[in-house]
DNA sequence: CATGAGAATTAGTCTTGGCTAAATAATTTA
DNA sequence: TAAATTATTTAGCCAAGACTAATTCTCATG
């Protein structure tokens, strides 16, 4: 039922999308920053960590932070790129923001490359086509407002 | 970490959604017919259905299938709409049909109605538009194929 | 350089949703 | 109707990922 197949599980990856997100932000990540920033406790994210670890995706030097290897980079990067296509597509039709980041992080585990690139070209088009672009977003507006 | 929040989980929403695709097809649903659409052991079944008739949204009589109640069928038809939709969005862009199911299935439980209304007025709009709606789909046909 | 604060870990628990094997119940059929 | 088949349930198990409470480690500072 729950498929995870042989990819890394969601857990894992907003795992290692949060590490590379705080890297990015505060210059460093460490077992008590990714609680805070995922909202969960020291003791749970020391787990994962010491999981993260042993299957290579991060070095960690204690009390010093967590650094990503570049396999963990490398799965960093895809889904930070997922993220942001998907953010991307939501917000230019006019999904207001709020439902915007909880909806992405909800979805971002699932797409397929095809989807993923094919939800990308439809935004590109989007962001060309101004008078088709409006007539979504007018609809949108219409549907979520009244 | 694993915001199910105060609505049905992912599990209930697959087991309602295949309960009510059984009634639909074969005119009815019993524990074997569950495990054997969803691929899982009748045991597990078993569990889920107490649970789900404990929480109101079926009815079980022994031997002889499930019925959704009152309840159980808004949410069934909730997640049929939500499955419609997506599966009519990714199609129409060109996204092969062996991706589609599978994704659709993994992203289907963590749309807002919101995100939801956006991606069907999307859909309405690309497939009375031709000339935008072609455009999408070479550009996906040439990215997924090479 | 001792100590207190903050960071990290350990130990033990919980829930969800799977599993198998074995037992029991209902239906069908000979 | 008794036997065979099929459906269901029970019991006990597992893994992922959360949790709390208690403990240990490191560092900065007086």
């Amino acid at each position: 039922m729950t498929k995870t197949g042989n990819r890394s599980s969601s857990a894992v990856e907003d795992y290692l999308e949060r590490i590379q997100e705080l890297i990015d932000t505060k210059g460093y990540a460490r077992v008590v920053d990714i609680a805070g920033s995922l909202g969960i406790s020291q003791a749970s994210v020391t787990n994962m960590v010491k999981r993260l670890d042993a299957e290579g995706f991060v070095r960690h030097e204690k009390y010093r932070g967590l650094i990503l290897t570049e396999e963990g980079e490398a799965i960093a990067r895809a889904i930070a790129r997922r993220h942001r296509i998907l953010t991307d597509f939501l917000k230019i039709m006019g999904v207001p923001a709020s439902e915007v980041e909880h909806d992405v992080e909800g979805m971002e585990h699932h797409l397929s490359a095809a989807s993923l690139t094919a939800i990308e070209v439809l935004f590109k088009e989007l962001s060309e086509n101004g008078t088709f672009l409006s007539k979504v977003r007018d609809a949108v507006g219409r549907m979520t407002a009244g």
